[in-house]
RNA sequence: GGAGAAAUGGCAGAGCGGUUGAAUGCGGCAGUCUUGAAAACUGUUUUAGUGUAAGCUAACGGGGGUUCGAAUCCCUCUUUCUCCGCCA
């Protein structure tokens, strides 16, 4: 969430910036400004109270002490007025805290200021292209009918077991996803980031540190009984262990990678776009975090493109780059962008990873921290992005290489595959 | 899953109803001494809110209760440890 301090001292910027999404915030920002005024009036009405309060405990504990108790006993009285009127006070208090974590809960990240305008992806601007378009034989096929002609990946087994959107990989297939794991791990390693393996059920107070919750609760699996969530991105365990975490100064930037599968509901969705792997309920994804110096955090945040960038380099997909419009970026998000895949065969961009800075809006949930040099603890920045995410780089590699004779597989991943076609 | 014990500052570890936001030790930081370092000595060392500031308030695993007053008593949840059971 937004911090208050950003939005008591830079109340017109905020509600500039969150104009890029397509809204007006105008009101719900005026009415935490209210909100946060009354709570803290209130809070100095309950704190003088208390303070007498104390006086008076010690007082009468003097009295006891000295001897006197009938001193005592009336002063009593009097300790018992005010902590009623404590009570009520704090009653108060708490519900005028609980509307303004409310509120601020409901307002989305403040896009940075290279943010466009816009509502919808056709204002998402390309900031980079590479490679060419493959060449497929006169009879190409969707990615959906190469992995049942060469039965590497089994959509309907999957659906016996468990039910939609979770294939199993078989034989070829398996091992390619493997290979996928295994080279992007160590890439990211090679990289400078240290891996880190977490778990992928998470506890409630991890889904708001990342800011899921409450805000996309329907779109996590939810294990009711010990209520954890299924984690719909490593993200979310990986971010967390740094919350409520003061670092030293000069131990920013931290990298982490970890590699998990990912699983989301998906709620609604349907169509020829997510047929086959365009979109699954679980996937696997290498993920890479980083918790930055908010004077750093842009600059990591391109070193995580170039990253992304190589890799695609390497798999030799065609690929461009998306800086996300306001409107199409994520809810915690202050600046995105989308890689995405070119698909020959389906003839269409598929989105493969995206790499966001969040500025401090998890952090002020997280409560992550660093100590500066005098001492002050600062919010940290934290940045995430996929490096990158499986199907659909499974999907772009099977179409791109497909020939007459099988499909052919990136040079990078032959020491992985331990074979070289399909 | 059963039985028992415990949770205090960066770490170790006192306190078990009334200047205890918290002894003591270690670690960290600053200083004295030294050419420099070590040792020794001196000082300092949690976080959040509020306020220009002094200050005030809150926090001893989380939540609730008893009391004029709680780190200290009670309830509850969580976690950890020991023993037993089960098990990759």
């Amino acid at each position: 969430m937004l911090t208050l301090t950003a939005i008591r001292t830079q109340t017109q910027e905020i509600i500039e910036r969150l104009a890029k999404r397509g809204i007006d915030r105008t009101a719900d920002i005026q009415q935490i400004l209210i909100l946060d005024e009354s709570k803290r009036a209130k809070q100095t009405l309950l704190e003088q109270n208390l303070a007498k309060g104390n006086v008076l405990a010690k007082e009468i504990g003097d009295l006891f002490k000295s001897g006197n108790k009938a001193g005592a006993d009336e002063k009593k009285i009097e300790s018992v007025e005010l902590k009623e009127a404590a009570k009520v006070l704090e009653t108060e208090l708490t519900e005028l805290d609980n509307q303004l974590t409310q509120k601020l809960y409901e307002i989305p990240n403040a896009p940075a200021a290279k943010v466009a305008y816009g509502k919808t992806p056709e204002e998402n601007e390309t900031v980079y292209e590479w490679g060419v378009d493959p060449v497929l034989p006169a009879n190409a096929k969707p990615h959906w009918e190469l992995t049942s002609q060469y039965d590497i990946i089994d959509f309907e087994l999957g659906n016996k077991i468990t039910g939609a959107g979770f294939p199993v990989y078989k034989g070829k297939g398996a091992r390619l996803q493997r290979a996928l794991i295994n080279f992007f791990l160590d890439e990211a390693i090679k990289a400078g980031y240290y891996e880190v393996q977490p778990p992928i059920l998470v506890n409630e107070a991890s889904g708001y540190g990342t800011g899921q919750l409450p805000d996309k609760e329907g779109q996590m699996y939810h294990d009711k009984t010990d209520n954890l969530y299924l984690i719909p991105t490593a993200e979310v365990p990986i971010t967390n262990i740094y919350r409520d975490v003061i670092l030293k100064e000069e131990e920013l930037p931290i990298r982490n990678v970890g590699y998990t599968p990912c699983f989301r509901r998906e709620a609604g969705s349907y169509g020829a776009h997510v047929r086959g792997l365009n979109r699954l309920h679980q996937f696997d994804k290498v993920e890479i975090v980083q918790i930055a110096h908010p004077t750093q955090s842009y600059e990591i945040l391109e070193s995580m493109l170039e990253h992304v960038k190589m890799l695609m380099t390497k798999l030799g997909l065609k690929f461009r780059i998306l800086r996300l419009c306001g409107g199409d970026m994520g809810f915690a998000s202050a600046m995105t962008y989308d890689f995405e895949a070119w698909s020959g065969a389906q003839q269409r961009w598929l989105e493969v990873s995206s790499v966001s800075n969040f500025e401090t809006f998890q952090a002020n949930r997280l409560k992550c921290r660093y100590k500066t040099k005098d001492g002050k603890n600062e919010l940290a920045h934290t940045l995430n992005g996929s490096a990158l995410a499986l199907p659909r780089i499974v999907a772009s590699l099977l179409e791109n290489n497909q020939t007459e004779t099988g499909i052919n597989l990136p040079e990078c991943l032959h020491p992985y595959l331990g074979f070289t076609s399909i």
